[in-house]
DNA sequence: ATCAAAAATATAAACGTTTAACTTAAGATG
DNA sequence: CATCTTAAGTTAAACGTTTATATTTTTGAT
């Protein structure tokens, strides 16, 4: 037996047919439930594993779910793609027991995950595709929705026809956090936000306006920046705002690696927390616990949207509609510091 | 033209047969110039893509890497798992432009990583494996040596049979920063360190006590801690150790997340950087630049290793020798904080 | 021009699986 | 009892490629 048995190995062994025997192991109804006895246990005795590029080639499944990620700029120093990686593993985790596994797909701007997205949906080499990362009216899902390609999203877009998604409740965690801050007294919150082209970005500005609005707040887009959240850019951000004549008294970071970047300019110039400025963030990793001082956050550990990622690819794989497959995470506010104790 | 070209289709328009197309595509020298540049053209014209499943049933090929993490407990409030996740970003990188893909088995213990990587050799479901976290005297890499299977490992083990790996040079980083620690008059220096089943944890305790010796100092078991590299890890020894009679002055952490912990620790009891205690760390993320305060650690940006792996497995797919794919990196040290400032 | 050798191409089988179409036997129907 | 239906299998083809072997074409020497 230096050979990897087959069906066709079952067949002689059962004295069955092939046909028979691969009908007994998918569970076909045609066959009898006692000679679907003898295949399996053959199967069994033989060590039989079924070969994937058998079926692969037969009937088009790769049992491959690829996973998109757009990493612009590989620069060493940054904390870039730790989100996305942390989604990774919550999929991974969700298909373990099936024969389904994530293969990664990395592109370095939108223009070239298109590309990808469509020579995978072209040449079927993926069952599925996982976005993270979409636009209002994002290319790639219009097309994908179009070619009829099973996807599902991390993250909303504005697009007409439904689709399967995961995203966290954007306009609450915003009016939660800036509610909080101007309610204790807050006037000029800064945002540092995703990029500008990003939905969740743009949701959450339109959150913020309203929450301002709401307040009878002036809105100062002086204190709305956008980029890649990276420590280097909240810490920027901060050194930039913090010379305006009126500088922000708290900065509303949109996840924890910019918060960090805040601290570490307030650390720089000076400043204590709670007395200049506060920092409020939203976080996936709850790595803001271990801040100096921890702050107070909006926390959704990534392992919760990561894991319904995996379930609905698994139910849109299973023929249910894209429609019924939309959840939003509404995240919790942890409080932890004195963001509220800034004399003002 | 519904349905996908094949050689098939191209061997039609061409004339020719379906073998010498598949020749023609492979570069065969059987095949003149003339015919093959007819092939190419008909293969562009036709949009012709090779349909992997064909390539894989007929030799084998899966023209899959297959990326093995062992993630032992998947909390939510860690950051477990965010070394391996950059790892992936870097060999993905680099077979980028090759038909091969990078393709996630997530095993939660030791025992279960073993059993994956028995399959994935023994079904041939993915054409090489990439292992971080070896041990000593690792068995899976045994194993796959025993079978002849293409593998990299980040990190090194003792066997006697040499292997394909990448590695930092943990003697060298650890002689560097306690050295430095001793030089500046540490005479209680706390090791932070990994599990202690893994290689270069031992490979770290042993560089440990060497600097030690060499500078006449005592070894006292106690300052040294094993565990899951997290920032809970890093606060918890901090929080023990510093109870001790004689209670460090450093700190040495073996990453980066575990040094967050630490100096969250200093937050919480009140300790000052550089005043009781010092923290030094080993840092991949380059992340430590914006604690505060910053920290000198021993730096290499994790992609760099994480493309040598990446590299390594393309050569060893291309039949070159394993005991000449073995790389050591020496990371920079970057100072940056009063870690040497102790009263003492 | 002829012929052998070499070069280029063709034929056909194989990889492991699924499935449409067919066969056979048994049971149901009247 | 003849006929129809159903259940449970079998046969054979197909998916797209590579490759051993066979065949044809080209080349170059005589």
């Amino acid at each position: 037996m230096s050979t990897r048995p087959t069906i066709k190995t079952i067949a002689k062994d059962t004295g069955l047919s092939t046909a028979t025997v691969s009908k007994a192991l998918n569970g076909s109804p045609q066959v009898r439930p006692n000679t679907r006895d003898k295949v399996l246990e053959a199967a069994k005795k033989l060590g039989y594993e079924i070969n994937l590029s058998g079926v692969q080639l037969r009937t088009g499944k790769t049992h491959q779910i690829a996973m998109i990620t757009v990493i612009s700029s590989p620069h060493d120093d940054e904390w870039s793609g730790v989100g996305y990686a942390q989604l990774v593993y919550g999929v991974s985790d969700v298909l373990h027991d099936t024969p389904y596994r994530v293969v990664q797909y990395q592109a370095s701007s939108y223009e070239e995950s298109f590309e990808i997205i469509r020579r995978i949906v072209a040449n079927r080499k993926a069952d599925g595709i996982i976005l993270p990362g979409t636009r209002a009216q994002d290319e790639r899902v219009e097309y994908m929705q179009l070619q009829e390609f099973p996807f599902v999203t991390y993250g909303m877009t504005t697009l007409a026809q439904p689709h399967a998604y995961v995203d966290t409740h954007n306009q609450r965690i915003v009016s939660i956090c800036v509610e909080r801050l101007i309610a204790k007294g807050h006037r000029r919150i800064a945002m540092l936000n995703a990029d500008a082209v990003l939905m969740y970005s743009q949701a959450r500005e339109r959150a913020y306006c309203q929450s301002l609005e709401a307040a009878s707040l002036p809105f100062d887009r002086e204190l709305i920046a956008n980029g890649e959240l990276t420590p280097a850019f909240g810490r920027e951000q901060f050194f930039e705002m913090s010379m305006f004549d009126a500088p922000p008294t708290a900065y509303f970071c949109a996840n924890e690696a910019t918060a960090m970047g805040v601290l570490s300019g307030f650390h720089v110039r000076g400043y204590e927390h709670g007395r200049e400025a506060v920092v409020i963030a939203t976080d996936d990793l709850n790595v803001s616990q271990y801040f100096s001082p921890p702050i107070t956050t909006c926390y959704l550990p990534i392992s919760k949207p990561s894991r319904v990622l995996g379930e609905f690819m698994l139910r849109l794989l299973n023929g249910e509609a894209p429609e019924k497959l939309q959840k939003l995470f509404v995240p919790d506010l942890i409080e932890r510091s004195s963001d509220v104790s800034v004399i003002k």
